[in-house]
DNA sequence: GACTACATACCAACTGGTCGGTACTCTGCG
DNA sequence: CGCAGAGTACCGACCAGTTGGTATGTAGTC
């Protein structure tokens, strides 16, 4: 078909590779410490397949920004708390999903977006905006569940949907650091036990 | 004789001068990216100075982080918010204290080691020791007004002084992320808000 | 033949780090 | 006091290895 002309090749399946190689190369070295040279190699192709594939390493991060917001958007609207009824056991269901997520190796559990952008937020403008986008992307699905239950419960704030939900973001971004620095997720956890007890207060329900 | 200070008698400076310049730099573009040719310059000393003074660029990181410990325990020592003699007033005064210095470039206001850490906990243990070292550090400190707030207003809760006290960290170091990823502080802000809205909560405090 | 999707070889610039040398200070001894 | 000698602080040329990126070639497909 010639129909999809618009975007990368889409038959490449270096292309893939690559960006599933950075995908877990940058979450575990960080995006600057990370070399074309070692992507290629964990892909299993060449660098004139990934200078054919992406114009520069940079790129290649906005394309694997973009890349995660697809795969992380997939994973989370396929996941059971979306079944609930009541849109805040959407919500608290959500961070117990985000909670019980935790697990195996910091790389594997950690966020790439969230990774880099602490990296090339001041150098570069195109990674950046990748970054702000998947995260902003999320932040507004979780706040469409939030909108629904101020609406179910009547809650009247001083704060949006919008906002708890980007504090939901950065309750799990600081954890991640935080989890980095001491070498085990528990206080990841802790600090989301403490976000669902938040979150439980706002709409005044009691504890389970 | 030379009453004039020529040359080099202020020992210790290139140090200080690289240090400082570490600070700066790492908090812009991220450890990683940042060489020590740079550090170099910004510093105003050669790259002779550079080894003479630290083993390795690692060693500087560490260095960096120890020094950040310093500087900003000597910071938050001398903040006003010591002085109420409620230990919750102590806690909220931290939190208005930290909404208060969102100020200016975001690299001004960002954590140095917060930073690093991301980059360099799964490439360098000493890195990242130094980095978990001067977050609990200060985390402790606010643990303690935290347990003391507990004492005081009788609290008897699920969640203890310290894991309040890292939460508290968990949401700073987040905001900075997405204060970063968006280009300004005011998500940061908006989330510390949260943050004292759920410790008021917490201690049964009603809005002032 | 034109195009895609790579592979190979290569490069200039830059990387962290080394090393011999210099300028100054501090210490101890006579 | 003078002065040798050890030590400290720093310089800047230099090194080997690595970096992101390019130029060219080629096998397979339309």
């Amino acid at each position: 078909m010639n129909a999809d002309r618009i975007g990368p090749s889409r038959s490449g399946g270096a292309r893939r590779e690559l960006l599933e190689a950075a995908l877990s190369i940058i979450r575990e070295k960080g995006y600057a410490a990370t070399s074309v040279d070692e992507l290629c190699a964990e892909a299993g192709v060449t660098k004139g397949a990934f200078f054919h594939h992406f114009r520069s390493k940079d790129a290649l991060a906005v394309a694997a920004a973009n890349h995660w917001s697809e795969i992380t958007g997939a994973f989370f609207e396929s996941a059971a708390y979306h079944k609930h009824s009541d849109p805040l056991d959407r919500v608290l269901g959500y961070l117990d999903f985000r909670k019980a997520m935790l697990k195996g190796a910091i790389a594997e559990f950690t966020c790439l977006v969230g990774t880099m952008v602490q990296e090339a937020y001041g150098t570069s403008p195109e990674i950046r905006a990748a970054c702000e986008a998947s995260i902003s992307g999320h932040a507004a699905k979780v706040a469409a569940d939030i909108a629904d239950a101020m609406k179910h419960y009547r809650i009247r704030a001083p704060w949006t949907a919008e906002s708890l939900a980007l504090h939901t973001q950065v309750v799990l971004q600081g954890a991640f650091i935080l989890a980095k620095a001491k070498g085990n997720a528990k206080v990841a956890e802790a600090s989301i036990d403490h976000l669902r007890r938040y979150v439980e207060f706002l709409f005044r329900r009691k504890k389970t």
